[in-house]
DNA sequence: TAACAAGTTGAATCG
DNA sequence: CCGATTCAACTTGTT
């Protein structure tokens, strides 16, 4: 894999990154060297983004109130409310005009090349929409006015392969997704006289050359990025814009994206390469970024109407070949195999949200998120840890708009302009939320932009990992030093991340054996979505425990999330995972290095998987739903089902699971007897016993979860107790968030009643079965678990059960909490009882 | 808001 | 009196 990686230059600054792209990696280390940022590196990079013409507009204008929504050109804001802004829109040029348009277009170089003179907006897959569209209203107010071609090119760069893992750079699923944009921004064009002309299979520059073959690009207008690979490309597209206008056409870059407007920030009180720092916290930033004002949707458009535009489109160029605005691609035109592309059409029922793609659809949802369900009420964003058991698991908990932003069918300025609205008729908590995850928006391109540059790829990170993001002064040595002393190298220089192929497959398949990640990753593979907290989790679990390198899990994450977004994706990666290593070395008796979270800091590391898990799916309802196998379990073991096996009595430990039958039995569900693994039928009832018998059947329905996780599970914590109601043993329990407590002894309190998994409900009766309240230990242990399969199955398919987090909230538990590894209740059993009854 | 841990600072303590 | 250690208090980071 080194071998093949591009070679390391450490020179590349940001200050060249634009004129010779630098490689995203720096590649694997290789041996006896260490990939250290040079001073170049560290410098800022310059800004060469921005908007053309900086200086033009300084301040935004207090916002009239209810002209927030005004959306500029095109805005294909639903039609029950474009009435309120009678300048929202471009007229729309009818057919029969549009000839007429074109010919009246002077034509001084139409001796050399044929076709008309156009504008080209190059629409990238960051901006997929009409609204709020700065380079498409630039375009079409241009002076001269000409006819505007927009573009898009599925350029096969990222069709191709990651760097290190070699995974797809777009899967399907966001390639279906990405279709979908291209079609209905090609359709809203369309049904504004306008057309979108779509080029696939070739690079962006190839692209351009051919339609400057039929057209004269005059200028071309687009949006800035940050990245190199996207900046790479627009050098190319600029490349080959200088080479068919002979050196006289523009691209113009304009700022989009984000929040706040750069020019807002440069012409602010102070210069944003000062305050922005690597070592700049969020924190920080927002404190600096409130002096600023967010400009009003449509801004740039407004100002340029003001100052004289025309409010109607520029008509597009008269072609007379329909066929020369191309098609949308399918999916196999884009590499995908048949299999692949027909398995992305089919839509995943335990999806979070069934996401389409456009701009019309993320209008929709918008306007069904904030006004139809008011659900900003609900928005809990990615986690709060300052409430207890507060998740973001229901779909109106988040508000699924992220594949939408990160395609650019939605402007942020949008949602925070509709999001204030509302918070105008109703002020809610959301508000702020939803406003305060759009900042994170900004925070990230911004120290992109001006700080971190291409170190964010580089696998000490942009701030070489101090503990916290604040930095230290030394940052790369104390980096070496702490990655050193996690994993024993002996020199610190020299260290180098897991590359286990094996270990990453199973974390990327979800058979690492600790179902809330593996619950997660298999998500994320049926649906390319996962909640921002699971992202974390899985994040930090492959940091920490599997200890392989972040950037090949970045890479995965680019390949399937369908709301994949660089700066996002990597700049978390960086800020959350990359800079939560451990700091320093534990000095209790007997401790190794400390390995230290931002939140609770629980023993170790893979009990943080647990910890989450406890905290926001506390009836395993996720779990269960992602895997079903799990589903007759309690709970607590469907969390850490490794449990089943490897305990207290010896005779139980996994090593019977592989063989030694004489240690196996089965539990009849009728009577609750115990039969050994050689009888087939119960003996006492004659009820017919699980076809393979005990443990063994109970292992292999377990799948994966039959055998020990890939890392070892956290020791089990001593000393903590809570007495059962049912049988009154005072032991290790669980206590769920509904304020039961589950008995590590007898099991009483889930089995029957376990609300989540319906099925139980419908297979048992509502008492509750005498046998199984009845059953001890060993006979819930050897419940087959394929008894109610069926049932299981379709209990998957709900929404997590918000109602019973609700309830978890007005019921406080009875006993201390500890947070990190699982609940455990203290007290005595009258406490317990008053939990149990939600008092 | 409360909750956690890491890091820093400065005073008290010890030999 | 000085250097080293210890410890409490405070700061940072996040919603």
């Amino acid at each position: 894999m080194a071998a093949s990686s591009p070679p390391v230059d450490t020179r590349q600054g940001g200050l060249q990154r634009c004129a010779e792209p630098v490689r995203r990696w720096q590649g694997a280390v290789p041996a006896g060297r260490v990939a250290r940022p040079s001073e170049a590196d560290l410098a800022a990079p310059s800004t060469r983004l921005g908007s053309g013409e900086r200086g033009a507009v300084r301040v935004p204008p207090a916002v009239p109130e209810g002209s927030n929504r005004w959306a500029g050109p095109g805005a294909s804001w639903p039609a029950s409310r474009a009435g309120s802004h009678p300048a929202e829109q471009f007229a729309m040029v009818p057919p029969s005009r549009r000839t007429a348009a074109a010919a009246q277009v002077p034509d001084a170089d139409a001796a050399c090349i044929a076709g008309p003179r156009v504008y080209v907006v190059w629409h990238k897959h960051t901006d997929l929409r009409l609204h709020d569209h700065e380079p498409l209203s630039r375009a079409h107010l241009e002076s001269p006015r000409l006819p505007v071609v927009h573009l898009h090119v599925f350029d096969p760069f990222w069709f191709g392969r990651t760097r290190m893992g070699k995974f797809r750079k777009t899967g399907a699923l966001r390639a279906a997704f990405w279709r979908e944009c291209v079609a209905d921004l090609r359709a809203s064009l369309r049904a504004r006289g306008q057309d979108l002309c779509v080029r696939h299979g070739m690079p962006v520059g190839e692209a351009l050359q051919q339609l400057a073959q039929s057209v004269q690009v005059v200028k071309a207008f687009t949006y800035a990025e940050v990245c190199s690979e996207e900046l790479e490309q627009e050098a190319e597209f600029e490349a080959a814009l200088w080479q068919v206008t002979k050196g006289k056409g523009e691209l113009v870059r304009c700022w989009g994206y984000t929040l706040h407007h750069i020019d807002d920030l440069q012409h602010g009180p102070s210069p944003p390469e000062k305050w922005i720092t690597p070592y700049l916290s969020f924190g920080a930033f927002k404190k600096e970024i409130s002096a600023y004002r967010v400009r009003p949707v449509g801004f740039e458009w407004q100002a340029r109407v003001a100052s004289g535009g025309s409010v109607v489109m520029s008509p597009p160029p008269a072609l007379d070949k329909p066929a020369w605005w191309g098609e949308v691609p399918t999916l196999v035109a884009l590499g995908f195999t048949a299999e692949e592309a027909s398995a992305a059409e089919v839509l995943e029922p335990r999806t979070q949200y069934p996401w389409r793609g456009g701009e019309s659809a993320a209008l929709a949802r918008l306007e069904e998120y904030i006004w139809g369900r008011r659900a900003l009420r609900v928005y809990v964003g990615t986690t709060d840890w300052s409430t207890s058991g507060k998740c973001s698991a229901t779909r109106d908990q988040t508000t699924k708009l992220s594949p939408y932003l990160a395609f650019g069918c939605l402007s942020p300025r949008l949602l925070y302009w509709e999001a204030q609205q509302f918070d105008r008729t109703q002020r809610c908590k959301g508000t702020r939320g939803l406003i305060n995850s759009l900042l994170w928006r900004d925070f990230y391109r911004f120290i992109v932009h001006y700080a971190w540059g291409n170190r964010m790829f580089h696998l000490y990170g942009p701030m070489n990992c101090g503990s916290v993001p604040g930095g230290h002064k030394e940052p790369t040595k104390w980096c070496c030093k702490h990655y050193n002393n996690l994993f024993g190298g002996s020199d610190p220089r020299l260290w180098s991340w897991g590359r286990d192929r094996e270990t990453l497959r199973s974390w990327a398949e979800g058979t690492t054996g600790y179902p809330f990640v593996d619950a997660a990753m298999l998500e994320l593979r049926a649906t390319g979505y996962m909640q921002h907290l699971s992202r974390e989790t899985v994040g930090w679990f492959f940091v920490r425990d599997l200890r392989l390198d972040w950037r090949l899990a970045a890479e995965w994450f680019e390949s399937r999330l369908v709301d994949y977004d660089c700066v996002l994706n990597w700049g978390n990666w960086v800020y959350f995972i990359l800079t939560q290593l451990p700091a320093r070395m534990d000095d209790r008796p007997g401790g190794g290095p400390r390995y230290t979270l931002p939140l609770y800091s629980p023993y170790l590391m893979a009990s943080q998987v647990l910890g989450w898990g406890s905290e926001h799916d506390p009836t395993a309802a996720y779990v269960k739903r992602w895997l079903p196998q799990l589903g007759h379990l309690p709970p607590a073991l469907a969390r850490e089902p490794w449990r089943l096996f490897a305990d207290s009595e010896p005779e139980l430990k996994l090593s019977a699971v592989a063989g030694d039958s004489a240690t196996e039995f089965w539990a009849c569900t009728a009577c609750t007897l115990e039969n050994p693994a050689a009888r087939s039928v119960c003996e006492a009832c004659g009820t017919r016993g699980p076809r393979c018998g005990g443990l063994a059947a109970a292992a292999s329905g377990l799948g994966v979860y039959g055998r020990p996780p890939i890392v070892p599970p956290p020791p089990e914590e001593s000393g903590l107790h809570g007495s059962c109601l049912a049988c009154g043993h005072v032991s290790l329990g669980w206590a769920g968030e509904d304020g039961r407590f589950f008995c590590g002894a007898c099991w009483a309190g889930w089995t029957a009643e376990e609300p989540m998994v319906e099925g139980l409900a419908a297979v048992h009766s509502c008492e509750g079965p005498v046998a199984l309240q009845r059953a001890d230990r060993a006979h819930a242990r050897a419940l087959p678990p394929l008894a109610l399969p069926a049932a299981v199955a379709t209990s998957g398919l709900r929404e997590p059960g918000a109602e019973l987090a609700a309830a978890a909230l007005r019921t406080p538990i009875q006993g201390e909490r500890k947070r990190g590894a699982r609940w455990a209740v203290r007290g005595n059993r009258s406490g317990v009882a008053e939990a149990a009854v939600g008092a």
